[in-house]
RNA sequence: GGUUCGGUAGCUCAGCUGGAUAGAGCGUCAUCCUUCUAAGAUGAGGGCCAUUGGUUCGAAUCCAAUCCGAAUCACCA
């Protein structure tokens, strides 16, 4: 089927014929061959050299000629550079890519689809989304994207952590400060209200800490016995307990922040099939608890709190039921986990989650396995890096976050500017001007936060706006406008005859017909930025092509078909590629 | 201190299962719109791939040590 694949495989093959040696066509080190380099694809010989006996030069020549024949008609020619074996794939070969490519079906669909269960978000109840929470949502869109793009089924997740101490601060600031205040009082999204009262909870706080050690205090004793600090424990407690005056309220805050978050998740996109609550399941996982005792995975020490020993596997020990009867985190997690597997009966569980819990979630599987929780070898951390700003890290509680809410209208705006400077869609009514500017805002941002590697951390610097220019969005949306114009302009309906392929227009083959690899790369190592990489790559030389050859008046009427299908299927990839990202692509812009 | 992850152009990042002269974007400089959308193309300039040693035909890539940075090692979530 794939072409890399038949290399491979014919050259174990004819090494096996004239030599006797079998080796695995996995072994086998097949490149694209350098531009300056006549050729296509390159085998690598000298792992095969040393093995063999034989000089590259030899070796070359034997293995070229014998590929020739075992290959006839998709290759046409060999060189040997050094120890590099550079096959010509014939044009033929690459024009019956092109006319057999359908744009509707671009990538085979799995024939062994797995449920796969992907929670990302997260989000805390306390505060609004910041650009650490896009980056997360991001990402977790684009797996669950591009995991159904090979024929999967997924379940997006979302877990809303709504209780806590945190919750509790913002409470006891707004019963304090706000004088019954509601976000409709002061024309304020909800979440971003109730984020006010986390602030002025830390500033009074530190306030009161201060005063304490002034008045002769430890530093230690101060945040204590600080007023306000002990009252938001003291709520929490209450919460504990069902106090209906602080359900009420509890309820109430939640009931603003969702309301702000509903228009945030709309704006950027969202379809979770199922939101869970940790007010619901924080106190899951109990009866896995007695389970792992009565199994003795779990041991309890004299003050009866429950412990793990993880010793033996380069860990620590770890609590997973306090001594009072509670449960910690990590007991809620085993829980959820359990529930989740239960209620959806998944194959995998793909975690989006920070790399600060990179040790949570290593002991969580590990648990799991030792428990033999059925969901155990599904768990699966995808582990993302913090974004940072030149100065370091974001802080909430200092203010010193980049809000979600602020980004996505600032790039809104941006596109809306720089689309209006350019005046190419004046015929467009205003509800589609609004839609393509946040087409092209939300496309620049995704593209951002997507095109690097989620292992690594990312410097955002706010001085600098996005780049509308280059490695972005709006750069492969343009490319896909750019080829939709002209497609509307000559027709698609086609008739393709057999035709030479100049290099642009057979480099252009080369590079669609390595999407579905492309896309099960991403897949394997749940890294969007693969898939952004690629379809810059072929925007890129898209627009190489455009600028040497023409389209609509190409030289031959031959010619003429052959572009507008390599069009077709230029605009057809880079939109299910994007739309992988959970960008979209414009027809016009 | 233990564990884990990172250090590649002025900046932001690719490349890392060892392969040919280390790539892209931004920024800088230069060229190209009476011809399919210039949010574009073409070219120039920019590098001791943190340092040192090792492994081998070959190292940005593998190994070791060192230096710098981050995360984590919570009865917080």
């Amino acid at each position: 089927m794939n072409l890399i694949t038949n290399l491979k495989q014919s050259t174990a093959n004819c090494i096996h014929q004239l030599y006797g040696v079998q080796i695995q066509p996995e072994q086998v080190l097949v490149n694209a061959t350098k531009p300056e380099i006549e050729g296509d694809y390159t085998i690598v010989l000298f792992a095969f050299v040393k093995q063999l006996g034989k000089s590259p030069e030899l070796l070359g020549n034997e293995l070229g000629a014998a590929m020739l024949a075992d290959m006839k008609g998709v290759l046409t020619d060999f060189n040997i550079v050094k120890g590099f074996l550079n096959f010509t794939i014939s044009n033929q070969f690459w024009f019956d890519y092109i006319k057999n490519a359908n744009a509707d079906n671009l990538l085979p669909k799995t024939n062994m689809p797995r449920k796969i269960m992907v929670e990302y978000s997260s989000p805390n109840t306390n505060k609004p989304l910041h650009l650490g929470h896009l980056r997360n949502n991001f990402l977790g869109w684009s797996i669950a994207e591009i995991l159904k793009l090979q024929g999967n089924d997924v379940v997006k997740t979302c877990i809303v952590n709504d209780r806590g101490i945190h919750i509790c601060k913002s409470m006891i600031a707004w019963q304090l400060f706000a004088n019954g205040a509601t976000p409709a009082d002061t024309n304020q999204k909800g979440d971003h209200f109730v984020g006010d009262y986390y602030v002025k909870f830390n500033d009074a706080y530190k306030a009161q800490v201060a005063e304490l050690v002034a008045g002769g205090k430890t530093q230690e004793l101060a945040e204590k016995e600080a007023p306000i600090q002990k009252g938001a424990q003291e709520m929490l407690l209450k919460w504990e307990q069902g106090d209906a005056a602080t359900m009420d309220l509890w309820k109430r805050m939640n009931t603003w922040v969702y309301e702000g978050f509903d228009t945030t998740y709309k704006k950027i996109g969202s379809d979770f099939v199922k939101t869970y609550y940790e007010s619901n399941t924080y106190l899951l996982g109990k009866e896995l608890v007695e389970q792992g005792l009565a199994k003795k995975v779990f041991y309890q020490k004299e003050d009866g709190s429950v412990w793990i020993d993880l010793t033996g596997d380069g860990l620590d020990e770890k609590i997973v039921r306090r001594k009072d009867g509670t449960s910690v985190y990590i007991t809620q997690d085993i829980g959820l986990a359990e529930v989740k597997q239960k209620e959806f009966n998944t194959d995998a569980s793909i975690y989006v989650v920070g790399d600060e819990q990179n040790y949570h979630f290593k002991v969580l599987k590990l648990i799991c396995q030792k428990l033999k929780l059925p969901a155990a070898d599904g768990i699966y951390h995808l582990s993302y890096g913090m974004v940072e700003l030149p100065t370091g890290k974001m802080k909430s509680r200092e203010g010193t976050v980049v809000d979600a809410d602020d980004l996505v209208d600032e790039m809104i705006n941006i596109s809306k500017e720089k689309t209006e400077s350019l005046g190419k869609v004046s015929e467009f009514t205003q509800d589609q001007l609004t839609e393509l500017y946040n087409t092209i805002g939300l496309g620049a941002l995704k593209f951002f936060l997507l095109r690097v590697d989620p292992k690594k951390k990312m410097i955002f610097n706010p001085e600098e706006s996005i780049d509308f220019h280059g490695f972005t969005g709006p750069f492969i949306q343009y490319t896909h406008a750019r080829i939709k114009s002209i497609l509307r302009k000559t027709g698609t309906s086609i008739q393709l005859t057999i035709s030479d392929l100049l290099p642009l227009e057979k480099a252009l083959a080369i590079e669609l017909s390595n999407f579905p690899a492309v896309i099960n790369e991403a897949a394997d190592t749940l890294d969007p930025s693969k898939v952004a990489i690629y379809t810059f790559n072929l925007a890129k030389l898209f627009n190489s092509f455009y600028a040497e050859l023409s389209i609509a008046n190409a030289e031959s009427e031959d010619k003429k078909q052959l572009r507008i299908q390599l069009g077709i299927l230029t605009a057809a990839t880079l939109q299910k590629g994007m739309r992988a990202l959970g960008i979209d692509v414009p027809e016009q812009m």
